[in-house]
DNA sequence: CAGAATCCTGCCTGATACTG
DNA sequence: CAGTATCAGGCAGGATTCTG
């Protein structure tokens, strides 16, 4: 194949679909475009979690946000909740398969991100740099 | 094979990652969970892109906002502007290679987008429902 | 055309206290 | 343990006006 192939960057129907009222990008930004949502599916994405494991692993979130953040993503059918009936109550949140289908590209983003954080950085540094 | 190769979704390194001092994921999530860089970024994957034709392809964009995310991209790495010495001025915003680096996880994003939207939707309704 | 400068507002987020 | 309720602050984001 002497051609490269690109079609994995095939972005299907994009005009049109940055109105508001119809656009996935949006959608899924509305999803996990917050301060928590991803870090809280990549720590589900081994096991299920309870609520106080939840907060211990993502040090600086506060008690508000996670419960905020947790019921919205179950909102969005991501994530899963199970209470076991003990005294005192357990909570269990799991993803779904909906919430499982989203880590493969989610998955390759973190990678990314882990390939080149350095170079945002320094980027920033730079540009700051030439503002003086 | 008999075992799934489920390598791809291998998250290097997540403990210890989360503290916002050194967490790529929030990195990279400054730089494009808000609500218009990745609009941008999708929209320059194409070609070069002028200021006004951004406007006008992003409808509902403030220019204060398309201004704003626009500099933050470049200060980012991940666009570059380019200025034609014309009058009135031509200014052209491109996708570094950094910036083109992105699409790739990107635009598995977004194909997730389109294929699962509507069952978030969908979700989000029964949740709606059931909270009645 | 491509911004800069201001003003203003909502809501995102955190801090704190209370409950089953 | 796993939440709710309430209060308060800051910043993202919009509308408007002005400039080279």
């Amino acid at each position: 194949m002497s051609i490269p192939n690109n079609s994995h960057l095939d972005v299907p129907t994009l005009s049109q679909s940055f109105e508001a009222k119809n656009c996935p990008i949006r959608d899924v930004l509305d999803c996990i475009g917050d301060k928590w949502s991803t870090l809280i599916i990549t720590t589900l994405r081994e096991r299920p979690h309870r609520f106080g494991e939840l907060r211990r692993t993502i040090p600086d979130i506060s008690q508000r946000m996670l419960t905020q953040t947790l019921r919205d993503l179950q909102r969005d059918g991501l994530i899963s909740r199970h209470v076991e009936p003990t005294r005192p109550p357990s909570v269990e949140y799991r993803l779904t398969p909906l919430g499982q289908s989203l880590l493969t590209p989610l998955t390759a983003l973190i990678h990314w991100a882990d390939n080149y954080h350095e170079a945002i950085r320094i980027a920033r540094s730079s540009f700051d740099l030439e503002a003086i």
